[in-house]
DNA sequence: TGAATTGTTATCGT
DNA sequence: AACGATAACAATTC
């Protein structure tokens, strides 16, 4: 399930093949999930050049000179390939991309969750975004502000987009683990020592899962190595690696969450 | 067979 | 009334 570190990884991976790229043909096999429609985008983005491969919250983002763009969200089991010459195409190709140099991007879904939006104003597009938590202006105190602003279960707010871009259920769990925080502690409850420590945390893991070229749990995002350094998610009974305590699984918003009972006591 | 997964939307409750 | 929690949904695999 790509959250922020796998998307870094995959819109890394096609960057050098797709950037300076004019696009010179674009089809979808399930229109349904192309926005405002397939042949409205067609028109956008057909002939046109890619200035930029880049990516925003969970978003892969093609950007053209004009401040248009096309947004590709992998959703839960999306993943961007390239086609080889001569070679049967990959299973589940939902939408592909020809290029001027002959190349071909594909995207591939097995569950069709995956979404391809077309926007003439990215800024727009994009503004119900929180921070993006590895910037440089997302500080101690954005955070801090972000949690005091409500009064919601710490896990559920970190999931929320609008609030923060980019985590998912993998690194929530691990970023409450590092900074010993419960994921139902109510996010107004924590003293400027605990905003400090969960800021750290979140920005910690997600580097450390970027540079393992993120999380492969099962068949639908292979190439990472993140799942060796993972602290509490999919660790359900087995000892907490800091402490020895197994770790608990439950249900936080209708998430599967891990928790270790006693590294993150819960507080109220 | 049912559980799991993301993010949006609708709905219910305080 | 506004906000937060909850449920349903899309579709597929194991």
């Amino acid at each position: 399930m790509p959250e922020l570190p796998e998307v870094e990884t995959i819109v890394r991976a096609v960057r050098p093949r797709l950037f300076g790229r004019t696009i010179v043909a674009f089809d979808s096999r399930w229109p349904k999930n192309v926005e405002p429609g397939l042949s409205a985008v067609r028109r956008a983005v057909v002939g046109r050049r890619v200035a930029a491969v880049a990516r925003r919250g969970k978003y892969v983002v093609l950007g053209f000179d004009d401040g248009a763009a096309l947004l590709v969200h992998l959703r839960m089991s999306g993943r961007l390939e390239w086609a080889a010459d001569h070679a049967p195409e990959p299973p589940h190709v939902r939408a592909t991309w020809d290029l001027d140099d002959g190349g071909r991007l594909l995207l591939c879904d097995a569950r069709k969750f995956g979404r391809v939006m077309h926007t003439r104003d990215l800024a727009a597009a994009t503004a119900d975004l929180g921070p993006e938590p590895l910037a440089r202006g997302f500080t101690p105190d954005v955070l801090g502000g972000l949690l005091r602003a409500r009064r919601r279960q710490l896990k559920p707010l970190l999931l929320d987009q609008r609030v923060i871009a980019g985590l998912g259920n993998i690194y929530t769990d691990e970023a409450l683990h590092r900074a010993g925080l419960h994921p139902l502690t109510p996010s107004d409850r924590l003293r400027a020592a605990d905003v400090a420590r969960l800021h750290a945390a979140i920005r910690a893991v997600l580097r450390e899962a970027i540079r393992c070229h993120g999380t492969s749990l099962d068949w639908i995002y292979p190439g990472g190595w993140m799942q060796r350094r993972l602290r509490v998610y999919g660790r359900t009974g087995e000892p907490c690696r800091t402490c020895g305590t197994p770790i608990v699984g439950l249900r936080v918003g209708q998430r599967g969450t891990h928790v270790c009972p006693r590294c993150q006591p819960r507080r109220r």
